[in-house]
DNA sequence: GACTATGTGTCATAGACTGACAGAATGTCA
DNA sequence: TGACATTCTGTCAGTCTATGACACATAGTC
């Protein structure tokens, strides 16, 4: 199960165990109401420790997060620039949620428990929406390929941010109807039908 | 000119003498190079008198930001509600972003150096996003009564988020291209078109 | 078993805030 | 004008997030 040298196994183990720590005080007493200390002496090491495990406290929840940490955004602009070019920005959108906003809650849970903390936190579902600008520019490119037009141009970056915020409110609506899993393409559904029927 | 006690005066000026050293400093140094106590010092004022006067560093920009503080975003939530309900949703949008944008800017010249220093900081720029962010479900409620949906059905919201994406789109261009208020109009018109030339 | 790399705790420090207190200035009212 | 209340300010102490430096311990390597 566990491959790789101890130091690695250590290493997994420890980050599991403050992400872990972190996660129940959170749920039990609120984001902002635990410090790293607390996290840190729950989870049995220093809060320098902490810090060498998760760059921040917003980091710990947003870096993995159950939306599109670095990994997930990562791997969904992949996904979105490898659809076919004959596809429409609509229907490679629509494609590329069904396919992944589901698989992305697979794990253990834990990305469950993330996503939840961030949206019970204005503070933080506004971070959370940062760490996906950092993709902006390749979801505008993505765009402006289907487009014909410039990344920079207005088309592409307003369609990103409508389509950040469409995966958001899909997610919370998602997270609040009990997180069924068969319902995710329902929603998706709903959410392009009524873009296209805003925009249009 | 001045009105009010003596208080209300010296009050106002302590708090442009706070903002101004402020922004000269972000300025010359960069946001983040500056401290509250740079700030302060170069203000004459101790940091625990800049705290009486900004909730925060991040308040001090954004607050009264370039772009749509508290004030600003409250006018043009109700500038967009008092529209006549026989408008269509892109036309609403475009006479006030035709009236409001241009405007916001005309005082003296601060709001446009909030801008800017803004736009240079991407934490920054999330930041005033979310200061948006609480006006979003005014925004969505105007957009819900012209598309017949609750506000809290996905189609307002995509289209909230689209359309202060836009706004900073436009302020952002608008900025590199000069801040020259004449272009204004026809970055809007540009942007509109975009959005229903992507969307449609 | 030496030698190196890596992880951890402790300590010190910076920077953004906040609460408490004392003193100075302003406002008010007789 | 003088007494009193209100408001403002600086100082001090303290919290919390985050970072660099150092020493020690443990794991990996030959």
């Amino acid at each position: 199960m566990a491959g790789g040298t101890l130091r690695e196994r250590q290493r997994v183990e420890t980050r599991t165990l403050i992400l872990d720590a972190a996660l129940d005080m959170f749920e039990a007493n609120g984001y902002e109401q635990t410090t790293v200390e607390d996290i840190a002496a729950s989870a049995g090491v220093s809060s320098r420790t902490f810090f060498r495990y998760f760059d921040s406290k917003t980091a710990l929840i947003l870096d993995k997060a159950g939306h599109h940490s670095d990994e997930e955004s990562a791997e969904l602009m992949a996904a979105l620039v490898s659809r076919p070019a004959t596809e429409s920005v609509s229907e490679a959108l629509r494609a590329v949620l069904r396919e992944h906003l589901v698989t992305m809650f697979d794990g253990d849970g834990r990305k469950l428990r993330q996503l939840r903390i961030v949206l019970s936190e204005p503070t933080l579902r506004v971070l959370a929406q940062d760490s996906f600008h950092e993709h902006r520019p390749d979801l505008a490119k993505a765009f402006a390929a289907r487009l014909g037009t410039t990344p920079d141009a207005l088309g592409p970056r307003v369609l990103a941010a409508a389509f950040t915020e469409a995966i958001w409110t899909i997610l919370e609506k998602w997270s609040a109807m009990g997180a069924d899993k068969t319902r995710m393409p329902g929603l998706i559904d709903e959410a392009f039908s009524a873009i296209s029927q805003g925009f249009g």
